[in-house]
RNA sequence: GGAGGGGUACCAAAGCGGUCAAAUGGGGCGGGCUGUAAACCCGUUGCCUUCGGGCUUCGAAAGUUCGAAUCUUUCCCCCUCCA
């Protein structure tokens, strides 16, 4: 039964809680209706964490709603204390206005925008949070947060109970998160907001808020905060981020990272990450014999989805190429070096070097030491190798490999 | 405002005059096994090097000393308790 989007996210792994599910469903059954997710615009793009949420908008869209998407110009401003132990860095508008407008760009290649009715809007909360007048806000907004409640709100509590300072700042922000609703559902009617489930508190807050405020009857709802098998968070580390902007992580090694999906965590990932039809996928995964043709599966849906079809199979005949045949991938990475710097032949260090594959040259000397390059698929032993315009001859570039998994063409200009 | 504790590499955390480019753990990277998986095992993890060494790092600056991450002074930042 995948008659209305609740029924399906309930297939698909990404319903967690709901203040009221029965409500919900029925309102949705009889229209269409708008919904929030915010976003954090601390960095320059979204990485993997965020796509189950953007996921959710997807099949938002294909029941009929309409996405508001929420870029947190004002909210950012202050941090969410939510899931974190320390404060966060704090940065400055410059930036975080930079940050929105490129994230807007990868929604624009997630989001639906053909349909009038569902078409996504995106808000900026700084519109509205900026202008605040202190006592005023204090008086009609913040007479209906009582501190009891607050700090029973677990992204408070937990930072207390650590006893890790949280500062008023931090502690003001899901009363800005709940304003952001009321607004919202003020001006646009939404009256659904969606998010991770860390972010429940904040969401219930909003839900009360409007119910005071508007005196109507809002919803929230929460996804189950995915963790990879390995008990990670997914795509939270600081420099191995999966990001969703091409040009902080190529098409390419986002179709591998799916590729490298582990076991344990394919099937489910197919569910979030896919918009396959369950039962399909069902049938699918009973079917199969080798586990690897599922992440296959699942890295070309999952990359079609961010960078489209013609990407995503680019990227998996490179893979085949690289990993099945012994061939050269025609996607690897290229990477153009002057042909004056070669003229007269330089020793693979320099060369490599100059490629930037690895940061520096004693890294470049330990990668040859622990037999982790290779030039055209011959390991490469000898630091003091030369190379030089005649190593373009027969073909117009040379294959470099760090590692099993990082290859490069590089080509002159 | 008062009292105390602290800032060490990507992160956590030891070191408290030389043997410290800095223990250990995590992470990263490479190799092995394998299935481009997991687990496991091994190596590696400041920069440059003619591979002899050289250079710059332990919040910042100045100083003591033959010699400082370690001692002194000033400054900056963080935390805890009291008011």
């Amino acid at each position: 039964m995948k008659n209305n989007f609740i029924n399906e996210i309930t297939l698909r792994g990404l319903f967690h809680q709901c203040t009221d599910k029965d409500k919900l469903t029925n309102l949705i059954n009889n229209r269409s209706i708008k919904a929030y997710i915010g976003f954090d615009s601390t960095a320059p793009s979204l990485h993997v964490g965020s796509l189950l949420q953007i996921m959710c908008l997807r099949l938002l869209q294909k029941y009929g709603h309409q996405p508001i998407v929420l870029l947190g110009g004002g909210t950012t401003l202050i941090g969410d204390p939510s899931g974190k132990d320390a404060t966060r860095r704090i940065l400055d508008e410059k930036t975080i206005d930079e940050n929105i407008k490129k994230i807007k760009k990868i929604f624009e290649k997630l989001l639906d925008f053909k349909d009038q009715k569902t078409m996504p809007i995106f808000v900026d909360n700084a519109e509205w949070l900026k202008k605040l007048k202190y006592v005023e806000f204090l008086r009609n907004i913040g007479k209906h947060f009582t501190i009891n409640k607050m700090l029973s709100f677990d992204s408070v509590k937990l930072r207390l109970e650590r006893e890790q300072s949280l500062s008023y700042m931090e502690f003001n922000y899901m009363i800005l998160q709940a304003y952001d609703f009321y607004k919202l559902n003020k001006e646009y009617d939404c009256v659904l907001q969606m998010g991770g489930s860390d972010q429940w508190g904040n969401i219930v807050s909003g839900v009360d808020l409007v119910r005071r405020m508007n005196k109507t009857e809002s919803f929230g709802l929460t996804t189950p905060l995915i963790t990879l098998a390995s008990g990670l968070k997914m795509g939270k580390t600081e420099d191995g981020a999966i990001w969703l902007d091409e040009k902080l992580f190529s098409p390419y090694d986002y179709w591998q990272f799916w590729r490298n999906t582990n076991d344990a965590d394919v099937k489910r990932f197919l569910k979030y990450f896919t918009e396959i039809d369950t039962d399909e996928l069902e049938k699918i995964s009973n079917g199969v014999e080798n586990i690897n043709d599922l992440k296959v599966l699942l890295a070309n849906e999952a990359t079609k989805i961010l960078h489209g079809e013609k990407k995503a199979r680019e990227s998996e005949n490179t893979a085949k190429e690289t990993f099945e045949g012994s061939g050269v991938g025609q996607n690897l990475p290229i990477i153009l070096i002057k042909k004056s710097f070669l003229k007269d032949g330089i020793d693979v260090v320099n060369f490599l070097d100059e490629t930037k594959i690895l940061s520096s040259k004693s890294e470049i000397r330990r990668a040859i030491s622990e037999n982790g390059i290779k030039i055209n698929d011959i390991v490469l032993t000898d630091t003091n190798k030369i190379i030089n315009l005649n190593n373009f001859v027969e073909k117009n570039y040379v294959k470099v490999s760090h590692g099993k998994k990082k290859h490069f063409k590089i080509k002159l200009n």
